[in-house]
DNA sequence: TTTCCACAGGAATAAAGGGCGA
DNA sequence: TCGCCCTTTATTCCTGTGGAAA
């Protein structure tokens, strides 16, 4: 590695920052009627009352976020003014932790300082729920407390207990507030009645995202993001028209804009054209994989592996026992024993969700039984390149 | 209308592993 | 070090499902 050196490449970007998650815009286009019941969902805060509870719920990508860092942006700003109000917001994201006892302790470690973090487990439940309560009363005030993708928390334990903490005694100094936000459309309905009374008190519910507004929103950014004239025509209605295929995500249109500018960048070019937006699909697909499964026990990662092979012969779609068999010559061939049915099917029903994948549900009736199909839902390049990466590296 | 099949997926449980406090 | 508490990953067992065929 002799001669290396950085150059300055060319131009495309303006502020490209302004295409990442985080980045929030002066004004959320394309939500007015969201944003004003989110509003009026919040206005106890500002009036120095005790909070509601609000539940967020659509698809991933429909703008929760966004429009929540936009609004408590604006509210804490507001509550400044505003004599003996003392606001304060925590936020934590909920993908990875799938108890209560992991959400508090990540609220915990939120709310401590960096020399004082606990860990993820060794303490009883209780203590860590002791250690939260302590860390808000010593806040005190008004503290809203954002739980986003709470759908991934799968027991109710913590949505029972801080909606409840001040009434308990568990506070007393702090005023609580709880927003929760839910990708998972049938998350509230699975909440029990107590938990779904007090935390769903308020509930702003997100459309998707349709062609028109992605644009909007895909145009807002292009100002800030790129330089003049940098973009072919087409590129924002291509990735208008793919977020909007990919239901209504205005994340993935963002991404797709993104990873097109980097691409004419890396490839040393002036202008944006819808080539780009076609290899940077293909690239973020392979991404999506990744991501999805990067986490993933081996076996998970040889299921797909399975699929896939069945994919490259034409088996595909396939129902549940040829995936199944496939699995277990793979695994074999690798010289490990494979798991049980029960957990092939765990991991097929994990690949579907994260959209690597997908099912139909076939029924052949008396003799035939009900089973699914299954078949790649992304790429067989990118899941092809995707698994290699990740075999290869582990 | 009833039967039947092939799973789907929930529940209970176990084993292994890591961190904590005494 | 030991017992406790929690997690993750897995297994076994079981009931439920739904539509074509009988």
């Amino acid at each position: 590695m002799n001669d290396v050196s950085f150059t300055p490449s060319t131009t495309i970007f303006e502020q490209r920052e302004a295409l990442l998650e985080e980045w929030t815009p002066e004004e959320l286009v394309g939500r007015d009627q969201e944003l004003q019941q989110y509003h009026a969902a919040l206005q106890p805060v500002i009036n120095n009352e005790t909070p509601s509870n609000i539940f967020l719920y659509g698809k991933s990508g429909v703008g929760k976020t966004a429009a929540t860092r936009y609004l408590l942006q604006a509210l804490e700003r507001d509550a400044m003014a505003v004599d003996g109000l003392d606001l304060h917001t925590v936020e934590i994201n909920c993908d990875g932790l799938n108890s209560s006892y992991q959400a508090a302790v990540a609220l915990v470690n939120e709310l401590r300082d960096p020399a004082s973090q606990i860990s993820n487990t060794g303490y009883p439940q209780a203590s860590v729920y002791q250690f939260l309560f302590d860390e808000l009363d010593t806040v005190g005030g008004t503290v809203l407390i954002v739980l986003d993708e709470v759908d991934h928390i799968e027991d109710d334990s913590l949505l029972y207990k801080l909606p409840r903490a001040r009434s308990n005694g568990d506070v007393t100094n702090a005023k609580l507030g709880v927003i929760g936000i839910s990708n998972d459309l049938d998350f509230r309905n699975q909440l029990s009645s107590k938990v779904r009374s007090s935390l769903c008190e308020k509930e702003v519910s997100f459309s998707a995202y349709n062609a028109n507004e992605l644009k909007l929103v895909l145009e807002q950014r292009k100002e800030v993001a790129f330089q003049p004239d940098t973009l072919d025509d087409g590129v924002i209605e291509m990735c208008a028209a793919y977020g909007a295929k990919d239901s209504g995500d205005a994340r993935q249109a963002l991404d797709l804009l993104l990873e097109a500018g980097d691409l004419a960048r890396e490839q040393k070019e002036e202008i944006v054209t819808e080539d780009h937006v076609q290899q940077a699909r293909e690239r973020l697909q392979t991404d999506q994989v990744i991501k999805g499964i990067k986490n993933y026990s081996e076996h998970g990662q040889y299921v797909l592996h399975a699929l896939t092979h069945l994919a490259e012969t034409g088996e595909t779609p396939a129902r549940t026992r040829d995936v199944v068999g496939a699995y277990e010559q793979i695994v074999r061939e690798e010289g490990f024993d494979p798991v049980s049915e029960r957990s092939v099917r765990d991991y097929l029903g994990e690949l579907d969700q994260l959209g690597i994948i997908s099912s139909t549900e076939i029924n052949k009736g008396k003799g035939g039984g009900k089973f699914k199909h299954y078949e790649l839902e992304q790429s067989l390049t990118s899941v092809r390149l995707g698994l290699s990466e990740l075999l290869d590296s582990g």
